[in-house]
DNA sequence: AATGAATGAGGGTTCATTCAT
DNA sequence: GATGAATGAACCCTCATTCAT
């Protein structure tokens, strides 16, 4: 790639950027081609340039997020931690809750934009669920998760979780200022409700 | 009321649930006020004849909806069902999704809406939270909920297994008709993923 | 009149006042049948079985200032003051002022409804202009007025002033309570910008 | 200024040109973007993405008369003419009516537009007074203006007669046509109506 | 390749007016 | 006779998108 093209595509990144963090924060339908404009330092037309309509840079984001967060997952799940840190790391770490995020972001994409729901769908089929799959297994295998439960109703618990924790960000954000809030809800995750005490174990 | 009143207060209802309906699909960015007068079959001035502007046909929807998943959470947690069902029904039943979708339906509010955030909060902590609280207590007095957990931490996972669930609509719906994958998420949320047998009991 | 009738009348005169004082504050195209409807604390309905329609009221309300104006004028000009008051009380004197206010009123009436135009001028030029004929006769006659001048040019004279007063209306309410600032301006009427002392007459 | 900003200049100056006759026939508040659009052929989004909106519009053309206004004024009031007929062109000549309907246009913008009062106010005080003060001032030192008379009556007296003539428009133009009417006029002007032959000076 | 100019479609809102009670 | 309900037309404004430079 010569210095031509590596400037085209940092411009084509900052946009990119700048996008995703503006439909974080405000939804797809919300923000509109001059506020990426404005915030990434372009004129309108350079993005229908690089992107071809405002579809065409939502799918892209689409894509660059959910590839980052299937990157992400990957790098623990098989990642050398203890099986509960990579737990709780996908299901509360902070890390991962910009994913979570980005997990909703790929919600209201289904939403506003439905001829991208297959798109979202397959790699989050694909990839996503192929890593969840495996993290189940590891911990059936250590003895983590009980055997008698079917692996859907497992993952079905996973996916609640992980959207739940979302909705609820704020609250999770003080899991890092708050042990014993932090402890509570990994007993609750682990042993539910009616529960046992983790030193127990 | 007489009849004047009785069909302005019909043409009114129609215009909510119209409204509803069509926000709980779209979201309130997405749906404009001729599609719903469209979908309830009145001129769009009718609309604001009746509402005001499209902020105060939304501020009247988030009302509404609110009020009735306040009443019919109420009814639920202050009924005479065995608690475990109440647990259900109120984190997982299919009259509750209803509710639940309609919780998604107060998020969106406060991102379209920032100003609407008090009301929301309001409402939603007097209420709410107050109900949560009084199925926690009577949780912990009849013992299907650890007595070491925090309140903070046990409303947390409340507050993420609901949202959660939500995201999950379709899944859940199979609940009804797949009495495994039932009983397993049941014993996960009060066993956890380590779990206990709920026959064990 | 029956006491019913009577009723009536007072209705529609209650929303006529209204709606003057709306008209002179903003003018025809600013207010509303509603804020008319509003302030007289009847049905916008009620103004339409009254006066058709808001040309109607328009129209309406034209002619009764108009009638009022011509009979006030008449008063001042033909009754038994000595004729330098008269002169100043056409012109300047706080009473005419509403007049020339409404004058105004007149103004924007053929500027926004064009079809009305007819109505004014004849109102206008029939009565009037007559009894500005008339005051500059006595004036001629009593040797205030300079025999050489043509009426057209001193009607020009007078239009101009009393229209122009009204667009000084403030600076104009002062010569009340300034009595050097309004012998001037008298003397500047009588004598022009050249001038005698109004004491060496 | 390049060939592109020339145009789009050129563009900004059509709409000014379109919406000035516009605003001075039909007032503010009648004349809609899209007449201006239509007029100046145009779309009505080009009008916002120069002026950003009506208000913008609107402000953009009063700041716009007004400077044209005051240096019309100026170049009448400075110049060389003698002073008699200074006086003339500022209150009756058909150059300066155009600027009184101008004036006009401001009284309606005050009253639409009530938060441009201020930017009306700042330029009319400074440049417009300071302007007929100069007038006057040189008035009185050639002998054409009585030395008894305050500077305040005689700027009221000129406000007057400027307002007034522009309210008389039509007649006022038949003074270029009918040279008895205009002598007669400014004999008024000078000698009031007790008056004084022209020729006796 | 990048940009400012220009636009058609559509959204929220107001208003004069008619309808049904 | 008086009123609340309902409406079509028109207005201001925004946005995604294309055009010309």
């Amino acid at each position: 790639m010569n210095g031509f093209e590596r400037r085209k595509e940092q411009k084509k990144e900052s946009i990119r950027q700048a996008a995703i963090e503006l439909f974080k924060v405000f939804g797809f339908g919300k923000v509109s081609i001059g506020d990426i404009a404005h915030k990434a330092n372009v004129s309108h037309v350079t993005i229908y340039n690089h992107f071809g309509s405002k579809d065409g840079l939502v799918r892209d984001v689409v894509r660059t997020v959910l590839s980052g967060l299937v990157a992400k997952s990957g790098e623990i799940i098989y990642g050398d931690k203890p099986y509960l840190e990579k737990l709780e790391a996908i299901i509360f770490s902070k890390a991962e809750l910009a994913g979570q995020y980005q997990g909703e972001l790929m919600k209201t994409a289904v939403r506003d934009y439905p001829e991208m729901a297959q798109l979202i769908e397959t790699m989050w089929q694909n990839e996503i669920d192929k890593l969840i799959d495996d993290l189940v297994e590891e911990g059936r295998e250590k003895g983590y998760i009980h055997k008698g439960l079917s692996q859907q109703a497992i993952k079905l618990y996973f996916e609640i979780i992980r959207n739940g924790a979302f909705s609820s960000l704020e609250t999770i954000s003080q899991l890092q200022v708050d042990s014993k809030l932090a402890e509570d809800l990994n007993s609750l995750f682990l042993f539910g409700l009616v529960g046992r005490d983790i030193k127990s174990e």
